[in-house]
DNA sequence: TGTACATCAGTGAACGCGCGTTCACTGATGTAC
DNA sequence: TGTACATCAGTGAACGCGCGTTCACTGATGTAC
């Protein structure tokens, strides 16, 4: 059986408007308290049809958490590694690229934030490998910043952290906030790093 | 009209086990999940008595974040403190009792995560109240160890984070790998403060 | 002291409602020959 | 080419269930006099 591309991209159309309206829901009160129909009727589908795409409410979670975020871990990455040529450096680069997504997309950015520490393991252990992704990352625009010096794990570590906290902020407190928002993480990574740089953090 | 100490007794008896049922069904399912029924049964009331203790769910969320977190929050100061002469520094003694509280009262500390970036405004408002009592200890606590240095905001804030991430690392992660999470989030600590005692850190 | 009344936490019955899920169906498209 | 059959996303009707909320009630305790 042949598969027909007008077809295939419905399909994909629908899934893609379940995702979004689970995001926007959830952003409001919270992904647990999401039931099937509710999200049915936000992207226009009848409730049995929700079946079609998803077994049930967690699967769908799943999907958000690893094609949604994953999708954003991964332009922070590939964005920030685009700009390091014309930015002063790659970690301003990947940090800018991070708080600008964070403000363009707040729900996902505040679901990622919830369920990080959430009560589903799956959600967790998702989130967990897309966030070390980042932290490769971040573990090479900082060592690029510092020509080649070695940056240990636990201040790569402490970087993301950071960064994910600066994020949240931004989602919490709204655009304009944002320069603030920044220089304190700029601030707070230079210390981290001047750390690391005259050799006090290594293990 | 006098108040009965004993039926006053009686009556926070039954508020603080609607609190408790409500910590660990949320651990389990997520807070937002949870019905007034479900929790009415699992701290053996009557459904319709509820409503005795709180307006509804938001009200006892509310109740969980002020008391709950705030009692939690200002014992990891206060134990931290009395531990201060003891203990090689107050740093290490307010690291030491968040991460002990941590593994003690998982569900609150899961709770207290997740709602910090979940999806009720008033659940992040009343918990960045709280976290910025903390904030004010842990800054105290590092000027002190640094005899008296001044610590900038941004440091201590750095701080804040670092050590609520590892209190979410040590929930996630179980109690056999908390000198592993104390160890590195010491390490972050001290690369940060190095940056401020040579003063790399000042705005 | 006794008697009448007020307060108030907890309760069981009952309500209407939205939920998750099942089922058989439609209609469009692809395949076999 | 035409005809018979297979696939599959979406659908409406229907189910039983647990939900939040209301109500009038109980019974224990406090207050007035």
């Amino acid at each position: 059986l042949r598969i027909n591309p007008e077809k295939k991209e419905e399909r994909e159309r629908i899934t893609a408007a379940l995702l979004r309206a689970t995001l926007q829901l959830a952003a409001a009160h919270g992904f647990a308290s999401l039931g099937l129909r509710e999200v049915a009727r936000a992207a226009d589908i009848a409730p049995t049809s929700f079946y079609r795409h998803f077994a049930d409410m967690e699967e769908l979670g799943l999907a958000l958490v690893e094609d949604g975020a994953g999708r954003l871990l991964r332009d922070w990455v590939a964005r920030a590694r685009s700009a390091e040529g014309a930015a002063k450096s790659p970690v301003a680069a990947i940090l800018h690229q991070a708080l600008t997504a964070a403000v363009e997309e707040p729900e996902l950015l505040r679901f990622i934030l919830a369920e990080r520490f959430g009560a589903i393991p799956g959600f967790r252990a998702a989130l967990e490998t897309q966030i070390a992704v980042l932290k490769a990352a971040v573990k090479d625009a900082l060592e690029t910043e510092l020509s080649g010096h070695q940056v240990p794990d636990f201040v790569a570590d402490a970087v993301v952290v950071l960064m994910l906290e600066a994020c949240g902020q931004a989602v919490n407190r709204g655009q304009e906030q944002m320069g603030a928002i920044r220089d304190t993480l700029l601030r707070q990574i230079r210390a981290l790093m001047s750390g690391v740089a005259r050799g006090n953090g290594a293990p």
